[in-house]
DNA sequence: TTCGCATCCGAAAACGTTTTCGATTTTTAA
DNA sequence: TTAAAAATCGAAAACGTTTTCGGATGCGAA
């Protein structure tokens, strides 16, 4: 029952530790016949090498770190899909944490994966989160940090991104394509750069297109969730009785905006058209189906990965390791939503 | 930039390596004073034990692992939120591995997690995992383990699950009791231990209310998608015109299955009651809203740590590990999909 | 024979921590 | 004052691996 070591191995052979290690990692100053005995042995008594051992000897960890806002969540659960799978093709483990939107969470957190000594971090930020000096911290540290979806212009590191402004413009092109002439938007909170960004795109697609900026069809989504989307309809529908088109911040606001309209007997398309974003997979299973934009989680989180390696990789070589700002495509899905 | 290690601070302070380990785990045999001194050289220095050393001293790694079928799912990633809240809160990490529901996947994992040498392991089975000496080979192993949700019974561990088949037969009956006179069944796989149980206790409440058991109710939906539950619901339709009630293995099914309903006219509860299982949150934003049964995900998640932490507790202290079985409660929840 | 050159092997240090056990000093009791 | 007890410290081993560097061996060539 004890431990299979180097050692155990060496002194069944009658060898050196030296030469056994060596053996199993193919090095060329030990014989092919040598070589054989050492990985046959090895094999019979099910070695495998003592990470805690190798860690110390070699300060790796081969294990990364994954902060996300909110892991219940079908856009991020599809990132952390596409992460895992591409980090264990490599050969790395994903510690995952969760922020809960918190900034004092994330901070202790990237301290914990600090002294976890992780190979690299992979972040999307709280929404409350405006000091980066915690993530100005990893860098200075020189490990490989990669943020990916909810970023900071201000930390200079690589980042994996959609182009939200812009895909934010042709949501609301489509909309105005389709016949819309007045149309809301149903923002997030006011500090997320994408919410930001959404909401930039919307209104330069107003501008672009003719149509003057009303901050009164703004309504702000602080949680960005089914109920706020329930509630802001219904809200709109006091305010305003001649919008005709909602630009939504997430399918999910979305749906709940549809679900007040169908109880209320208003016709979707044809009274009002509504336009998500993220392409939630529910998104097409609801009535009407949801018009949306769609937002590559899995891919996302497959390159998030590819860049992080990346770095951990130059990092390994003594090279320099250059920020890199990768934008990935989104497109429009029409469906029954909007006409 | 040069690591600051014990052996830092011992220079700095004159002292040796020992006492400042000592000191700092606040040993007995080191006085006030140095103590004191130590500490605050070290906060000073911001040194932060190397894990690697630690790990490889201790034998333990603060790490736990859990494989799950499928991240990008609503109950599963509840789960996922119950686990690494708790784990964290212990001070531990959690490594998440997805098998995609192969068992092959799901062995290699096992063996990954061992390798890592983790503290203990969570895991919900593959659907096609009915072999299990992977998981006998953790338990001889002596690595404390524990399954929840997609269980085996025949492996000797603890286990955190549902009473699938009670909570089916009361999902069943609420049907019976709502007036549902012919009710099908939307089932998942055959070999699934879940699977068989919801459709067990599906069995035993007709039985129990004199209604006669007809296999051709009964439809498989081996992938248990939304897809499954459209064509489930269009097949049901060309076989049989006088069903009135129709319990699904799981919420997406069930709204599948009510999307074709609803695009052909048919009213649902009216013509049709649908009975779904597993309180996604979705359910409550369709139209219809759907009456379900509540799995409490995140508990899960939260009681198969607080087992595992048990158990490793037990493990360190060298007591026995006694297997134990925990089944938390479920719920009958009404909504508008039923009369 | 001797030198040079491969080829093959192993001693030993190093990674940074924890913990045992003995040594030294200080305090207390007689 | 002295012996015993308590308080404080440190040397050293151990965890299991990797890697450097020097040593041994064998062989062919000079």
């Amino acid at each position: 029952m004890k431990e299979v070591t180097l050692k155990q191995i060496a002194e069944n052979l009658g060898i050196s530790i030296t030469t056994v290690s060596k053996a199993l990692k193919d090095y060329p100053d030990v014989s092919k016949k040598t070589k054989a005995l050492v990985k046959k042995e090895a094999k019979k008594l099910h070695y495998t090498p003592n990470v805690f051992a190798v860690n110390l000897r070699t300060k790796e960890s081969k294990t990364v770190g994954l902060i996300i806002p909110e892991v219940v969540h079908h856009f991020f659960s599809s990132v952390i899909n596409g992460i895992i799978e591409q980090a264990e093709k490599k050969g790395y483990l994903v510690i995952i944490l969760q922020s809960n939107e918190s900034y004092k969470l994330e901070k202790k957190q990237i301290d914990l994966l600090i002294s976890k000594r992780v190979d690299g971090i992979m972040i999307s930020l709280a929404n409350t989160t405006v000091d980066i000096s915690h993530l100005q911290d990893v860098k200075n540290m020189n490990i490989p940090l990669v943020m990916f979806d909810k970023i900071s212009k201000l930390v200079d590191c690589t980042k994996v991104i959609i182009d939200d402004r812009q895909a934010a413009y042709l949501a609301t092109k489509h909309l105005i394509d389709s016949g819309c002439k007045k149309i809301a938007h149903f923002r997030g909170a006011l500090l997320p750069q994408n919410s930001i960004d959404r909401f930039l795109g919307y209104k330069k697609a107003l501008e672009d297109h003719g149509f003057e900026y009303d901050p009164s069809l703004i309504y702000i989504c602080e949680r960005v969730n089914y109920e706020e989307g329930r509630e802001s309809a219904a809200q709109l529908l006091e305010d305003h009785d001649d919008v005709d088109g909602i630009f939504c911040i997430t399918d999910l606001v979305a749906v709940g905006a549809i679900a007040v309209f169908n109880e209320r007997g208003i016709k979707v398309p044809d009274d009002i058209s509504i336009m998500g974003f993220s392409n939630w997979f529910v998104s097409s299973a609801i009535t009407p189906s949801l018009s949306t934009i769609d937002q590559p989680g899995y891919e996302m989180g497959k390159t998030t990965f590819k860049m992080l390696y990346k770095e951990m990789k130059a990092k390994k070589n003594e090279e320099a390791i250059t920020s890199e700002t990768r934008v990935l495509d989104t497109a429009v899905i029409k469906r029954n939503s909007t006409r």
